[in-house]
DNA sequence: GTCTATATTGCGATAGAC
DNA sequence: GTCTATCGCAATATAGAC
């Protein structure tokens, strides 16, 4: 049953985080055996025990490290770098869309959501990195364009909040609640220029028409 | 220990309801057994399965009747009936962030996030009473705004949903993190207004300022 | 209190790396 | 060949259900 090659110590990480994500997704962290994620990819529990230590570091380690790459695309250079303010909005608002839809952030959230009293730190962390961070590099993004005159003298970090709100919107309750499944690209793009646009009309100094 | 006095069936409903809710917020739906609720208020097991029948029904009965009380606000008549789109706007949107914040309101969604596998219909239903239900009826606000010229021509849907996202906000998935705690007046009332105002210079006809 | 499930650990055997 | 990671199984501990 084993392959020829013995896979390397990242491949064998990331298999074992893979498989983890699946099972806790699917059943929750309490229901979650350490031998329901062997069954799926083989191996021993020796294994996981040595690279992760016990079930919530498994378990931590998955929700942060899948909640970096989702979240990833929020903050590859370039991102910011857009010629006005409305097109970096939309990039941004695409981006926050599709990462709040997104399978593997769906999970995390609920896991979360689900042990947030078992895990405070945990949830911390979450929000940090996610919304909150998004909000933060927001501001900044509104700030420059403040000082460029793009934008009315507003409370910033407010106006950032509420945009992050407007992103995550009543679709990705709908997908949180197993109702919706994920958007398709149109969907995102209209989502993200419709929300822009409201956003942008209100605080532009220019009020521009569609 | 006793009262003297029989309470009402509907005393004695809204008792085990009540307990019913408190230990299902605190353990989550699975961990919660019959017993610990009957320790809370003592009784007898056959009084609630009389009253409910099993498990999965006093779990449906507290959610959809306390998401009922914590929504009714909502759609209280006079509601809207305020004399410009504005004051109605802030009106919603205070009530919204308000409940949205509501410990009840967060219990539930806490439970239905967990169980929504379990309850696919409570989900369905918990959507439509809550955020489906207000984006409702704020498009028939928004509609009623439109044909007195107090908006812009835009598709009033896409707008209510983006409003109620806003109304939910950082703020409400932090409490639903735990990471904070229910808001106060002052702060409901700054965040509606700000919501509000962003919303409305966007959409409204006359570009007005602060 | 008993019983079951499962998190966690111990250890000899083995397969690939070198 | 040695060396090391992994495996497979067995044993221990413990928490919760009944």
């Amino acid at each position: 049953m084993n392959v020829l090659r013995r896979p390397s110590a990242a491949e064998r990480r990331s298999r074992i985080l893979r498989a983890a994500a699946d099972v806790f997704f699917e059943h929750g962290f309490a229901a979650t055996s350490i031998d329901m994620i062997i069954a799926r990819i083989g191996g021993s529990k020796r294994t996981i025990y040595a690279e992760f230590g016990n079930k919530e570091a498994l378990f931590t380690a998955l929700v942060t490290e899948l909640a970096d790459d989702v979240l990833a695309p929020l903050h590859e250079p370039g991102c910011n770098e857009a010629p006005d303010i409305r097109t970096a909005l939309v990039r941004v608002a695409e981006r926050l869309i599709s990462a709040y839809a997104s399978k593997d952030l769906v999970g995390v959230y609920r896991g979360i959501v689900n042990e947030a009293h078992r895990f405070p730190h945990l949830a911390q962390a979450f929000y940090d990195k996610g919304p909150g961070r998004a909000a933060r590099e927001l501001k900044i993004l509104l700030d420059a364009a403040l000082r460029r005159g793009e934008i009315k003298p507003i409370d910033t970090a407010v106006a950032a909040d509420h945009f992050v709100g407007m992103a995550r919107d009543n679709l990705h309750l709908q997908v949180v609640l197993g109702l919706s499944g994920a958007p398709n690209e149109d969907e995102i793009r209209s989502r993200a220029t419709g929300a822009v646009e409201l956003f942008l009309s209100g605080i532009a100094t220019t009020s521009r028409d569609r």
